[in-house]
DNA sequence: TATCCGTGGCA
DNA sequence: TTGCCAAGGAT
């Protein structure tokens, strides 16, 4: 449908630049095929690129498709995980991978409505494995488009806002019809919005669409809602779990709780932290007072 | 809807 | 140095 407003060829213009200035991202090329792309949207979730790249190769050169990594411990997926950081992730990217085999044949299905139903797999994510991997017309917004669409289109520097039904709509329109196009068009919205349209300081006189963005125009105005929460780290859980998690991740078996006691001082947070670990499923007790990584040694195999 | 969930680079 | 920020998801 044509658009009605002033935002025809957007796309059009952005995909130009994108032609010229794209990253060589190995996610990206044919060959990383549909796993790869899910792999490579759940580690970039709230993880920076070049942290990922490493890892990403690493568990593909392991795991190429979906039913290896099924196969091994959920364990196992958490000590590839590293210090990517929320590791999570990692465990359901294994459950999403046992879930492929169970329901697709071992292969990451290519509907949206399946692709949701994995765990680990939300609004964006879903979207993007749709539009990237399978080429699938789709807005995908991720937090890199929202600030893009909220500058150049609506012309507001707004902080983060939950990403709702009308800017899916939105985003749409400013899709071209063809799909293929459509897809490289969502990659190209998110490349400008990680590389030029960037949080703090812009690089507005680089910008494909600066003649043409609302917020420049409107002279740069800064936002007005409340500054969004500090995320603080120090002293807190995340931190404690941090910890507890890089221990039983370095050591080859389980460990005793006194290596796990050495890592923070005030007992009650210490336990809280633990105790999450093993509710979450990142850490099982394997034996009295020891401890381990998910699925792996029986606890009879302890000296 | 607000909060929780890791980690590290950078201005 | 110290916040800010990063291809979100689950509850």
């Amino acid at each position: 449908m044509a658009l009605m407003d002033g935002n025809q060829g957007f796309a059009e213009i952005v995909l130009e630049w994108y032609g010229l200035v794209a990253r060589d991202l190995p996610w990206r090329r044919p060959e990383a095929g549909p796993w790869g792309v899910l792999v490579s949207e759940v580690m970039l979730q709230q993880t920076p690129v070049n942290r990922v790249l490493p890892a990403w190769e690493a568990w593909m050169a392991r795991w190429p498709v979906p039913a290896a990594l099924a196969a091994e411990p959920s364990g196992e997926a958490v000590r590839m995980w590293g210090r990517l950081g929320y590791p999570r992730r990692a465990l359901r990217l294994h459950q999403a991978a046992v879930a492929m085999v169970e329901r697709h044949g071992g292969a990451v299905p290519d509907d949206l409505e399946a692709l949701l139903a994995l765990p680990g797999v939300g609004t964006y994510t879903a979207r993007a494995v749709a539009a990237f991997a399978f080429r699938q017309r789709h807005a995908v917004i991720d937090v890199n488009v929202r600030r893009l669409i909220a500058r150049a289109v609506e012309g507001t520097a707004e902080g983060p806002t939950a990403i709702g039904r009308r800017d899916l709509a939105l985003v749409e329109d400013l899709l071209p019809e063809d799909a293929e196009t459509a897809a490289q068009a969502s990659a190209a919205f998110m490349e400008l919005g990680a590389l030029v349209c960037v949080a703090r300081t812009p690089r507005c006189a680089g910008c494909p669409v600066r003649e043409r963005c609302c917020w420049l125009i409107a002279g740069s105005p800064p936002a007005d809602g409340p500054a969004r929460k500090p995320q603080g780290y120090a002293g807190t859980d995340r931190q404690v779990r941090g910890r507890l998690l890089a221990v039983l991740r370095d050591a080859d078996g389980p460990i005793e709780a006194a290596l796990l006691d050495a890592v923070w001082d005030e007992p009650v947070q210490r336990d809280r932290a633990l105790r999450g670990l093993l509710d979450d499923g990142l850490a099982v007790a394997v034996a009295p007072g020891w401890y381990a990584l998910p699925g792996g040694v029986p606890a009879d195999s302890i000296a």
